[in-house]
DNA sequence: CTAGGGTTAG
């Protein structure tokens, strides 16, 4: 274990972080930190402003580096800025991110002088968008509130850049500093924004932005309105909302698209609304829509979560009967579907089928039958295909990596752990999260939670803040080591800290009680789980399953048993499988045969 | 030309 979080540790660079907004990145603590490389460079460019001010940017400026010199040329093409303006801009371009603060500073005056909208636009077109949010945020924090106002132009052009880049954290969190409500922006802009809060997690700002937006009377188009569906798509737990947002966008005349469509059936598949997604579908072919590509993948994602593969091989067929063409993700969802159903084989064959009709598996299809087999315990099979993968010519991402590290780590073959976290530092793949996260859960096995902590510990020393989902592993893992009280009190902590748990949380700590049998703790967790407004999942109930197993409590199984077969709860695959198990080690015979009756007559 | 969607890992 010492070696392996040395091996890791080693790995990690620090988190990405492109940027460091001037909020937290003073001038003075980029000073501290470099103090004889700035106090150098300041005096130069000290000098250098004085004899550009004197002369045309032209001609001031030796021209020793090439690329320097290209930059100069292309700023001189740029008609939009004034003479003032593109001699700034040169300067700017000239300054290491590192010193552009010190820089702003010291050029205040002229600065104010020259419009800054075309300046932000120079330095887009010259890509060096970085140093345009640099300038914005030294514009926001030197314009005086009161008197200059900042103009809706400049914000503007700062959300269309940060949006191109996809910079979605720095844009949420930018646009939180700045009342954008107050202004008056275009649609455009503050749709960017809105996917911006959706892509940081952010729902309830979005659909408060989303309102004021209406109360502005601004024109909402179908993008508006399919950023607002996937917000509540991925909230969850929203669907009267996605069925109102769907009312309004019929009065007023827009046409779904595919991004509608694709938008709203995904929101269904995430919740397992498998009625609702087929009625949605089959209304938009009786309107005439032709589905794309994109629109059957999510369908088939549907079906695929719910296990039901018959359904993807016919949803497969009638898209080649219309044909639309089926493409990766089309095959992904496949192989989804058929590993969920426990179709192993059938799943891995998927592979050689899409090679066969020219559509190249990715990393993501062997990352699927990798993960499967490993849940499997078929772990020769999963490393297998890993090195064909790799022998393919297939590069692995982090996600497979966590999916080989995740099932190496059930097993505690540390050694082979240590090749990958090898194999991962020779790709140039840095871990995430989830990495540390799966080594978390990798001491939940047999007495390695005096590791938890200080696996906890090093993840932050990393750089890696604890979220939601490192709580809900947290939790996971000590249920794990069999230690409930401790799941019990980091679900506490976690509240303290602020997060809201999600069905996540509550299956971890169901599956911390399972272990113990504790039928009534985890009674306590589905009517807390009810009271808070979330739906149990399949998870859910095949936790409770194992935990009224373990209890020998056969009663408990009976009533979950009573709502799967009358209709409350939908009989998957998986849950079925569970119940065959849970009848089993209570002997129920009756039980087990129901189930197993249930999967040959639904399923087979 | 400018704003948006679907697949994998704990």
């Amino acid at each position: 274990m010492d070696s392996l979080l040395q091996h890791l540790l080693h790995l990690s660079t620090p988190p990405n972080t492109t940027h460091k907004p001037m909020f937290i990145n003073s001038p003075q603590t980029n000073k501290s930190n470099f103090p004889s490389l700035h106090s150098s460079v300041d005096s130069t460019l000290q000098q250098h402003q004085d004899t550009q001010l004197q002369k045309p940017a032209s001609v001031s400026v030796p021209q020793f580096e090439n690329s320097k010199y290209e930059a100069q040329s292309q700023v001189g093409s740029l008609d939009f800025l004034s003479r003032k303006g593109k001699f700034m801009l040169n300067s700017i371009v000239e300054q290491p991110l590192s010193n552009l603060n010190a820089f702003f500073d010291s050029a205040k005056f002229e600065l104010l002088e020259v419009d800054l909208v075309s300046l932000l636009k120079g330095l887009d077109i010259l890509g060096n968008w970085e140093k345009a949010l640099l300038l914005f945020e030294w514009i926001v924090l030197n314009s005086n509130p009161e008197a200059t106002k900042l103009d809706n132009h400049v914000i503007e052009l700062m959300v269309r850049i940060l949006g191109r880049e996809s910079q979605h954290s720095i844009a949420a969190k930018l646009f939180d500093e700045i009342p954008v409500e107050e202004y008056s922006l275009d649609v455009r802009a503050y749709t960017t924004i809105l996917h911006a809060y959706s892509r940081t997690g952010k729902y309830e700002r979005a659909i408060a932005l989303f309102e004021t937006m209406k109360e502005k009377g601004l024109f909402l188009t179908l993008v508006t309105y399919n950023v607002m569906l996937d917000v509540f798509g991925k909230m969850g737990r929203s669907w009267d909302k996605i069925v109102e947002l769907l009312d309004e966008m019929r009065s007023k005349g827009l046409e779904f698209d595919e991004f509608t469509c694709s938008t709203v059936i995904s929101a269904c598949g995430r919740e397992g609304r498998l009625e609702e997604a087929t009625k949605f579908f089959t209304g938009l072919k009786s309107q005439g829509y032709v589905p794309g590509t994109v629109t059957y993948n999510s369908l088939l994602q549907v079906f695929g979560k719910a296990g039901i593969y018959s359904e993807s091989l016919s949803i497969l067929k009638e898209m080649e009967e219309n044909n639309c063409p089926p493409d990766s993700v089309t095959y992904n969802e496949l192989v989804a579907a058929y590993v969920r159903a426990g179709f192993y084989e059938e799943g891995a064959a998927l592979i050689d089928t899409m090679a066969h009709k020219g559509i190249m598996p990715n990393a993501v299809t062997y990352t699927t039958v990798i993960n499967a087999y490993g849940r499997a315990g078929k772990e020769e099979k999963a490393l297998s295909l890993f090195h064909q993968m790799k022998t393919l010519g297939c590069v692995p991402n982090v996600c497979t990596y966590n999916a080989v590290l995740g099932m190496l780590g059930k097993k505690s073959w540390s050694e082979e752990m240590t090749e990958i976290l090898c194999d991962m530092k020779s790709n140039g793949c840095a871990p995430n999260r989830i990495t540390w996260n799966t080594m978390l859960a990798m001491c939940g096995n047999n007495g390695m939670h005096k590791y938890v902590n200080r696996i906890f510990r090093e993840m932050k020393s990393c750089g890696f803040e604890p979220d939601r989902d490192t709580f809900n592993t947290l939790i996971s893992a000590y249920g794990r080591c069999g230690l409930g009280i401790d799941a019990t009190k980091m679900y506490e902590e976690m509240i303290t800290a602020g997060f809201t748990p999600c069905v996540a949380t509550y299956n971890a700590l169901l599956n911390a009680l399972a272990r113990r049998g504790d039928w009534k703790a985890a009674e306590a967790v589905i009517v807390d789980m009810k009271i808070k407004g979330f739906k149990p999942s399949e998870t859910s109930y095949s936790l409770m399953l194992h935990c009224y197993a373990k209890g020998r409590n056969v009663k408990g199984i009976e009533e979950i048993e009573n709502e799967v077969y009358d209709g409350h709860i939908f009989p998957s695959w998986i849950l079925l499988r569970t119940l065959i198990l849970a009848n089993s080690k209570c002997r129920a015979l009756t039980g087990m045969e129901r189930a197993f009756q249930g999967i040959t007559t639904e399923w087979v």
